[in-house]
DNA sequence: TTTAGCACTCTCATGCATGGAGTGCTAAAC
DNA sequence: GTTTAGCACTCCATGCATGAGAGTGCTAAA
């Protein structure tokens, strides 16, 4: 019983290793791969009908299949998730890779210049599309209020938001005001609102407008009536994600059919489905793989998304990840996303 | 000699006529058209052999042109030009249409989903890519600066430029700044470059910065270097237009070869060519049409691209355009262009 | 000037034969 | 019991010939 343990539903040493250079293969050249073949790589002195006969049972697992009857063998998902799990050998970083890495993702400082080109640094690392989502405003909290003049009746309104980023409005008044008009009501609404959610601070605002209508001076109403101009515009702008180096996807032959490749490009696009997963990785605590159709969504069946969530002040802001076909490589690719993501 | 004036170079009626329902029969279907159809499309009373010999005139002259030996005809560059110039017969718009296009335009505030929003109609109503080019910003005049403290030697440096438009910058300082002291800053760099383009504020400063390093007292000495902080970054942002559906080009048989496509995505993305050409038609006056490789470019040879400037207040702001293949439906295409812009 | 007729050309789809690659199975060897 | 060699079989890609279809160009007649 001891050496047939194999048998039952496990593979043994042998045939991992088959099916890990079976894999390395086809991710590297595209090809299915006949047992000969494979018999002379796998460096183990054994005969082609020796793998053959250890191909058929891979294929029985589920693990490998044939394209069509005489075809070499290539991975199911199923055997691409077992050499991802199992047998992947992650390629140290070559040091230059890691300092350009460093040197462009600290040149930059805005947020959304810093999610720019880490976007396009994943794309052009890999060769295949990089995707970063911007940081996630769940909670944005509201740290100061300030407003400049404009001429015409009309009122720049600056917030200032989770300690770095700034907001601008621009707000049409009923009548000019003087500067320390505005810098009164300024005053009134940082009382009001520091420290709290935009989401909350707008409640608070509206609850201020009926509570105290008729007895607030008139100053007070207008700046009340400004904060309500000002946050009603709130949650409607959602730039959600940054998408570099599509079109390197269609170098790929297994995506070369135009409407595969439409359909990814249009779930880009609608960013819908797609979010909808990088939202599940938000939570994850390191690298996730999906592979081929594990994803849920059928643009992406033959696509493997690589995904890590990233921090910035030890709290979790959004997610970055790379989209390729299945057969990508992974050993390569899983580092690039691993250390941009700690950048 | 007055019957057969047509000998020369110019073509007569009737060829003008087969070549009109030729290039239309060619938009519609993208099938080149045999002498035997043409004869009976043209409702002309003429036998093939008769549609034969004008053809092969057509040929001579270079505005039709046959794939292969025996497969018909199709229009060359030279044909859709003589077709748009002469022989268009612009369909007038569906009031629907009008309606939507005005509807959908008119409730947008801010500039930039101003211009998504026109690109998506291009794109939408044409069901080819639609590309519209933001405000060009060619003189940027400084109208005031404020400057906002943040916490850890951080000060957030705002500009109004433009009359409406406000730009955010942050900038570290060497010391902590009360709000007073930012104040006084501000004014005199106000005073300093107030009404100017950035370009020549920022020389003026640096100019400044020279002339009175030693004798100036130290608070002139940080706004003056705060103010080259602001401006040394000034010209790097550059989001210059906007392009909504790229996948639909991917329909279109003529451009499904994969690298085609390829080329023409990567020549939206890195945007430099494109915009050049963009640039050309900001100072044409109304539409203009760019047939294959009259634009220039190469990944554009298999495209149309029919561009109209637009302009906000009577002043021209950008172009905005649709780019299809060369086969697209121009009748069409033109008022739709036309009338987005003119909104 | 226009038309009919005919020979010619080119493409495209189809069928057919061939060779290569690879498998599954069986029976023999270890 | 495991591994191996051998063999028949399957599938695919390729090349080649073939015929049909579409359309042209040319010539001679109307």
């Amino acid at each position: 019983m001891s050496p047939n343990q194999d048998l039952n539903n496990s593979i043994n040493e042998r045939a991992q290793h088959l099916l890990k250079v079976l894999v390395e293969s086809y991710i590297s050249d595209g090809q299915p791969m006949g047992s000969r073949n494979l018999a002379k790589m796998s460096e183990l002195e054994v005969s082609p009908a020796t793998v053959r006969n250890v191909m058929a049972d891979l294929e029985d697992l589920g693990f490998v299949e044939s394209p069509h009857t005489s075809a070499g063998r290539i991975p199911t998902t199923k055997g691409y998730r077992l050499f991802v799990d199992t047998m992947l050998t992650v390629q140290p970083l070559n040091s230059d890779v890691v300092n350009r890495v460093s040197k462009d993702l600290q040149s930059n400082l805005s947020m959304n210049s810093l999610v720019e080109s880490a976007s396009g640094l994943l794309s052009g690392l890999t060769s295949m599309a990089g995707v970063v989502t911007l940081p996630k405003h769940g909670r944005v909290e509201l740290r100061q209020i300030e407003f400049l003049p404009l001429s015409d009746q009309r009122v720049l309104a600056i917030l200032i938001v989770n300690q770095k980023e700034v907001q601008n409005r621009i707000i049409h008044t009923d009548r000019e005001y003087t500067p320390s008009e505005l810098q009164q009501a300024a005053n009134y609404l940082n009382e009001l609102c520091a420290g709290q959610d935009l989401v909350m601070a707008r409640q608070k605002i509206l609850q201020e407008l009926d509570h105290v209508r008729e007895n607030m001076n008139e100053l007070m109403r207008s700046a009340v009536e400004m904060g309500e101009k000002i946050f009603s515009g709130t949650d409607s702008e959602k730039p959600d994600y940054v998408v570099v180096g599509q079109t390197n996807l269609m170098e790929y032959e297994e995506l070369s059919d135009i409407y595969k490749l439409r359909g990814l490009f249009d779930a880009f696009n609608q960013k819908r489905e797609f979010l909808n997963l990088l939202d599940r990785c938000i939570c994850a605590d390191g690298i996730q793989i999906f592979i081929g159709q594990e994803s849920g969504h059928k643009a992406l069946d033959d696509c493997s998304v690589v995904t890590s969530p990233y921090t910035v002040d030890d709290e979790i802001m959004g997610v970055l990840a790379v989209v390729g076909p299945t057969r990508m490589s992974y050993e390569r690719v899983i580092p690039i996303v691993d250390l941009t993501a700690k950048l």
